[in-house]
DNA sequence: GCTATATTTCGCCACATGACGAAATATAAT
DNA sequence: ATTATATTTCGTCATGTGGCGAAATATAGC
């Protein structure tokens, strides 16, 4: 059960739900994230914080890069569960359209450009 | 998008998730729901709102009493999802199970007796 | 070792939320 | 009509949450 409500706590904000979904079949470096949500970068760390303790993410250190991507499949089928829910339901709404334009446009700059904006 | 927003935020709370599921096959009347949780009237009515303006549960007015239900199949597929995964999500917990015990308790008496504690 | 960069942690503030009791509303019973 | 009962609405309070910037941490490159 407080598994469950952490997952639910976890969805219960717009920002990290967009998030989840920007991070359907790809890796996200945080600072892309930032990039997508357009938050500080400390807001979107406690979000990123939240949404792995809550395990619908997981990560991946790369020098001083650290991806996200969606839960492995092996993990508890509540979480998958969860992420095909969210997807599923949002997929088709014109929130989720504009956010994979945005998306795109942020993925065709390279992580190391994006965080050497200079 | 605001939509399924207002779905995880009534999700994000235990005291919905557990009347969620208590509704699971049954129509509870309002001082059952009162019974179940061991809230104050008052606060079971905001639960209740929340839960409903997510349109997660639908009510029926009888007399005095409400009775609350699940929301119907012909509502979104976003809803229906949302309810099964609770349900699929929880019923082999400890505390769903216990829910469940005290709320067998709680239906034996039947809701006149229990609103009319004297 | 020093400097730069990516990310997290900490401290703070504004606002949202869950709890209650009191008051309001609606219906039933006398 | 008056009273009793079921539920909701309102006002209030304590706590939780999302946002930020500053400071701390970790790694890469010089």
């Amino acid at each position: 059960m407080k598994e469950f409500m952490e997952i639910t706590k976890a969805l219960a904000d717009e920002n990290r739900v967009r998030t989840l979904y920007a991070l359907q079949g790809r890796e996200l470096c945080v600072c892309q994230i930032i990039e997508f949500l357009g938050l500080a970068p400390s807001t979107v760390s406690k979000h990123m914080a939240i949404l792995k303790h809550a395990r619908l993410v997981e990560t991946r250190k790369e020098g001083r890069w650290i991806y996200y991507r969606p839960a492995d499949p092996e993990t508890s089928r509540t979480v998958q569960e969860a992420i095909r829910w969210v997807f599923r339901s949002l997929e088709k709404t014109g929130r989720y359209k504009e956010d994979m334009k945005r998306l795109k446009k942020i993925l065709q700059v390279s992580p190391e450009v994006l965080c050497h904006p200079k």
